[in-house]
DNA sequence: GCGCTATACATCGGTGCCGAGGTATTGTCC
DNA sequence: GGACAATACCTCGGCACCGATGTATAGCGC
């Protein structure tokens, strides 16, 4: 997830480590906060596979900066993680909203539209939270208003994004 | 999340390790599993920690099951956690639907309330996924049709939210 | 008898993540 | 002048997590 987004931010135009730590913080931060201690390995990590380089500047303000820039195999990279997300991108909201930040960058509708069908088809499966034996029990059955709760937001939530993935795959088709 | 699980399964009866699994996978494997190699050590994490307490048992069917069982401390640590959420319980989708799945123990209609008024009072701030300098915007003011889902499905999901949890809070003050 | 699945538990190495702390500069408030 | 926040980067220790692998029993289909 934070890989995905380093990638994706530095897709658009070449930042520094702080500046990209204030922009991943504006898009997940107030989810998920991101370590200044993983961001920095992170950004080692991608350096070292070869996917960004580094050119040091003399800082504006304060410290030298070191402006990130993808590599053509860094480019390559985000848009094979965007092509070929792993099952945990489609599933787990916080990084399925991640991998949407950035879809835009996935060169043809065409791709993109499967990606989009991908998280369809997972949000069609029938699955609950709570279940009697195999059955997926309805926020009816449930007692507990907490449980019920769960349900009901989980299912108001599934409605609204199926409702615009299914939007969104008809423009898709047509401007293609 | 993992831990307030297993203390959160087990408070409502003793387990054993293998049946745990398969109650954690139901709860929140759909969209993020929970690796058998990550669970064994979680349960004897806690055990080192006197929250329970496990008894050998021949196993019914395969090898013999080792039951697991809340102590007391267990159980006042479990209410602890639900009384006291850290920020990230609160503000990650997954670990307040962990949270809220188990909320029901938290003794006090009271106590309950307290903790639905955070996750209320988050919701309510104003926040985004994008910015501009320091203005969040608004789905509308969005040219990429993926980021314009993020705002528009992470709204729909706020709004339903928002309408669940001041009934509920409704409904817990009458009851109180 | 063989492979497969389910039950039931466990270890190990690798890695990602985080809190705490460190270094250095500039600007602002009192 | 001294405290403090912001800018800008980094290291280190600890730990949670995971995939791979191992051990053993029981039942089912072929």
């Amino acid at each position: 997830m934070l890989e995905l987004a380093i990638l994706g931010f530095l897709y658009e135009a070449p930042l520094h480590g702080y500046e990209l730590r204030k922009r991943i913080t504006a898009l997940t931060g107030h989810v998920r906060p991101v370590a200044e201690s993983t961001l920095y390995p992170a950004i080692k990590r991608l350096e070292k596979a070869g996917w960004l380089a580094r050119e040091t500047r003399p800082g504006a303000v304060a410290a030298p900066r070191h402006v990130l820039q993808l590599t053509p195999e860094g480019r390559s990279e985000l848009e094979r993680r965007l092509a070929e997300p792993a099952r945990g991108e489609i599933t787990d909201e916080n990084r399925w909203f991640t991998l949407l930040a950035f879809l835009r960058h996935l060169p043809g509708a065409g791709a993109q539209a499967d990606v989009l069908r991908r998280r369809l088809g997972f949000l069609e499966e029938p699955a609950s939270f709570f279940y009697e034996g195999e059955r997926p029990l309805r926020a009816e059955e449930l007692d507990d208003p907490f449980r019920r709760g769960i349900l009901t937001i989980a299912r108001a939530t599934s409605r609204a994004e199926i409702t615009w993935l299914r939007a969104t795959l008809r423009e898709l088709g047509e401007n293609r």
